[in-house]
DNA sequence: TATGAATGAGGCTTCATTCAT
DNA sequence: CATGAATGAAGCCTCATTCAT
């Protein structure tokens, strides 16, 4: 019975509890979806009784919750940092562009969820979520809108869209990127971004 | 006790009983999800009963694998004619591209289906699903493909890459658009098309 | 696998579905109270499955609600009934005491339920009930006013006051009442009458 | 980390561990249930830990036990004291008739988890509980039985269902008496009194 | 064709209690 | 004395599907 917090019983024994349960809740969400994911499955796989789980989460929706606000944060970060450096505009939001396929594709298993049960969350949560996200592409488009400004982006379309346009390809990377493939992460970043900042170019 | 097939109780009673049955789960995937929509509220909004659904669908699953079918059929149509004009490609792209994002908006309850729900298909309805798909996929990219061959467009992004990299903007439609916005299906799908177009120039 | 709804597998198979579930809870309900008597006992006794219970009942809830709704009905019938009879004020008055008693010892598990359970039930179906009850209340308490309005009665005491005076041991006879016992219910509800009766006569 | 046993820290810090825990648990348990409150939620009303309660009491249980030994101490202490008066028959009873209604409504917390969640008790704190209430019972329905015998009441009923008789109106008040109403306790004493002393003068 | 009662497995969550610190 | 993480059993309820009529 004896049940240490850093035994290695199981290959899943490793950090703290909560640690562990939100490892196995992303792989799981990611791969079988959060609804199609039982709470049981979750914490066998975390070598943890239900209990525990539930004396560090309110709910499986917490458990979601938590899995969405730390990407959120990470990518918030990245962001922010990037948006602030003293380089032309362009040279950011190629940077910015990049950065955020690179980190979704490190971290493929939370985009998978992020994007695909991201509505099965509860409301309240939902609206937490949305509003921490609307940060994020404020900060993008606000670095849109500085290029357009300045005549280095072509302004016939609005900055709103080619945020809409341009983070539908993170969106989509769950759906076929493989890690086994080609490609790594930093390329794709870097083919995308170009795309992004050559269909940005001001027109013919 | 007698109900026929077209008599007008309900405001949900139109069209043939699979018709409504499509239609009513249509509209209840999109809005709450398909595992959170039970086969009892999709045959109430359908006004049926339960063994009616099971008279004309094997199961849930095969509900949502004929809406996939339908959206399937109706794009891989048009894309079809699209690709065999007589235009220059560049052209032919253009309005591929165009009309996979007005043909999504005016479906986007399948749209947002067909993007968060397809993980829930039984796997051999999966693979069928994404067979059909990849016809799309590789009409697409073969058009891309003989833009490059004939220098239209740039060759330094692969021209695989170049789809995943669009179709995400298609993907992305059913988490932002809404109909009551400024923009109609039209103007989003030729901004969209003038960016992936213009990101395609042949380099500086 | 045949479960006739008639056979007499086990010893509570008797009488429709509904009516041995209302009949197995009412008397679990009774005997070890509400909270403590799981759905899966209800069920056992009942010789049915929880999803047929479910079928039937929105909840265990629903399940005391109809209890309770089952006693109402009846004891107000009764006094209804009583109450109208051409009968001076003191006889019908008497006769409803004693019914009451009568009613609620021949049906001893619906009464110990009512008083001891109700307050568990869901607030609008507290609500709904307690409309009910108050419904048979007022129509008794007009009864003792009519008494004092002419005279019978003593009026020193609110008529409201009686009320809940009295109801007091018909609440109180799930506690003590023991069908064993020397008294039958027609005997304690005569007694119970004279008591109430002669507390009401006049002052010295 | 230091928390004192007498600290204000928040306003449910009154009086030691054990008292406030006992305040927290009646307030709670005549609110909603002895079984739909669980032990979380009494530690946090009492601003104390889990451990804490285990410390000083046994099981949830015990804390039941505990509460209704209390009331019973109180109101046994009471008709210890009335019934040895030296004071006519019908004087004491009609004492130890207001004082049983007074001292409930004073304590109506307690009186309503009394008659309402005996039954959860564990078996044998049950029998302890109830051979305490018998004595109480019994000390009443000496009193009555001796004025039957002085011929001061009548003796058509039974002593021991007179007692009935009269504590259903007791176990009542939980149920209907609000301290908000124009009745005080002392009040609903006098009336109750007056109306089992009416009801026991010897017939016409 | 269509009904709707019934199944039975499984889902999420709560909770009293224990125990190492 | 006191903490609070962890247990494990049990609770209520949902649901896709079947089948006799």
């Amino acid at each position: 019975m004896v049940r240490g917090q850093r035994t290695a019983e199981t290959g899943a024994e490793r950090g703290t509890v909560p640690e562990r349960l939100l490892g196995a809740a992303t792989r799981l969400f990611a791969e079988k979806g959060f609804e199609s994911t039982s709470v049981q499955e979750v914490v066998a796989a975390a070598g943890v009784t239900k209990g525990a789980m539930y004396h560090y989460f309110g709910s499986k929706d917490d458990l979601l919750h938590e899995i969405y606000a730390r990407v959120l944060r990470m990518q918030t970060d990245h962001l922010v940092e990037i948006s602030s450096r003293e380089e032309p505009v362009a040279e950011r939001v190629h940077a910015a562009a990049a950065d955020v396929i690179v980190t979704s594709i490190a971290n493929l298993d939370d985009t998978k969820i992020f994007f695909r049960s991201m509505h099965q969350l509860a409301p309240e949560k939902q609206r937490s979520v949305r509003a921490e996200r609307r940060k994020y592409h404020e900060l993008f488009r606000a670095m849109i809108g500085q290029g357009q400004s300045e005549g280095v982006f072509r302004d016939d379309v609005p900055a709103e869209l080619v945020v809409d346009y341009f983070f539908g390809s993170v969106h989509h990377l769950g759906t076929w990127y493989r890690s086994q493939g080609a490609l790594s992460g930093t390329d794709v970043g870097r083919h995308f971004a170009d795309l992004l900042l050559a269909g940005l170019r001001p027109g013919v």
